[in-house]
DNA sequence: AATCCATATATTGTCAACAATTATTGTTAA
DNA sequence: TTAACAATAATTGTTGACAATATATGGATT
């Protein structure tokens, strides 16, 4: 059910080999690098450097692309090129309003049929979330924040709602990195904890109303007045030296 | 909000002219025939023939292919090509149970605030159903039916929702074409109808209930035994004479 | 007749060169 | 100094050819 990294080389006959890449794995580190803030909204994503950096041909990072701008990750403009998306305060309504709305369910139809590994799983994932928090590692702390709601949409088992999920994390974080007043205040500590304390005694009514409040309390903290641009090297901003 | 069809001839210079067509217009046409069960499951969709059908060069077909891979109408085979996809018995459910937890909640939510205009819509669309269901236009009531619940995702005002739900009503098509056990049992006459009066009467637990009635109903009329296969020329599929 | 194998054909995956557009730089004039 | 303009450079969009793979054809053998 979790997305598989292909990273899997069929046969020992090569020693080290470059490990084919897909659009997938591009796919995947735009998505991470999107979750840490580590590319800001707007950033323009050349696709000379993108072959540079994953070392691939110039259709790979173009296929990508397409699949990037068709999620709302990035923006596509014609002749103009690839620009990590920045979205408009409509759409970051709407993005929260779909978010409320599926994750809300997801969290009220978990509680019935959730596995005890997902219940390990996600209660593990809280403690690195405090570890992070008590460290002041910032990146971590956001990337974690949203993995919270990508983790418990997997723990639903149903791959769609996975996806679609991810998505809305995702641009959540484009957006939060826009309009977000403070950055602490992304996913306050108890409010997963308790979302998931809901969850393990079997009160879907509070898990339900819990992870409404939340988002709310998300959705809230955004003040829609200043766009805060920034720039930085592709190469290392994607991690890979 | 709706599609835009992009059949804009920009300036009055060209009488007749080819209208410039991008992926996204081969995507809905794949859509529509998916949806109109023109195009059945495990259909080979060959690069070559997708290109003289459209006009266009095998880049425009690769991209639009990726992109209906992406959401699950296509499978894309390394080496071997595109194919209409034909979902497994375990993908049809949690394509049911995603639309149920959807459009469940979508049917609750939009009785509080549904536009006057959009009501009128949806009852001028089930009206269509029945002259469709009287003159037994079979295709017709088919991709009728499955527009219901797409135009109903689209009245609740977000695009998100909206494309997620046309995604899943699309892979439903598929799925009622591969197990669907008679085809004129899809969506029942009366049923939508009944949704949109308890939408209409401000009955939130109704509206709800019925459309987890409803795709339950729908989802209980599967048999996963026979596949269907079947043939045919993709230029008069497509409907571009 | 059926099966297996080799050849030939067709289709897909990839790359590199070219065309079209945009961004940048440098120059000139107000 | 600033603004407007021209020429250059850089980036994207598109096309076509070539390589790799899979499919189809045909003949030989059991």
């Amino acid at each position: 059910m979790s997305a598989p990294v292909e990273s899997g080389s069929n046969e020992m006959t090569r020693p080290a080999g470059p490990e084919r890449v897909d659009e997938n794995f591009i796919v995947e580190c735009i998505y991470n690098a999107v979750m840490e803030h580590r590319l800001a909204p707007s950033t323009k994503l050349s696709e000379l450097k993108l072959c540079d950096t994953f070392g691939v041909g110039r259709m790979r990072v173009r296929r990508a692309l397409l699949l990037l701008s068709n999620q709302g990750i990035v923006d596509l403009e014609t002749n103009r090129g690839a620009f990590v998306a920045s979205p408009s305060p409509a759409e970051a309504n709407e993005v929260f309003e779909a978010r409320t709305l599926l994750e809300s369910s997801i969290a009220r139809h978990v509680v019935a049929d959730i596995r005890p590994g997902d219940l390990a799983m996600l209660r593990q994932h809280i403690s690195l979330e405090s570890v992070a928090r008590d460290n002041n590692k910032g990146v971590d702390l956001i990337r974690l924040s949203g993995e919270f709601h990508v983790k418990l949409a997997q723990a639903s088992g149903n791959t769609i709602l996975w996806r679609v999920v991810r998505e809305l994390v995702t641009r959540s974080s484009l957006i939060v990195g826009l309009f977000g007043a403070s950055n602490h205040m992304v996913c306050p500590e108890n409010e997963h904890s308790n979302i998931l304390a809901a969850i393990e005694c079997g009160e879907p009514d509070d898990a339900e109303a819990m992870m409404i409040e939340h988002l709310n309390r998300i959705r809230g903290g955004l003040n829609f007045s200043a766009p805060k641009p920034q720039e930085g090297d592709l190469a290392e901003i994607l991690g890979l030296t």
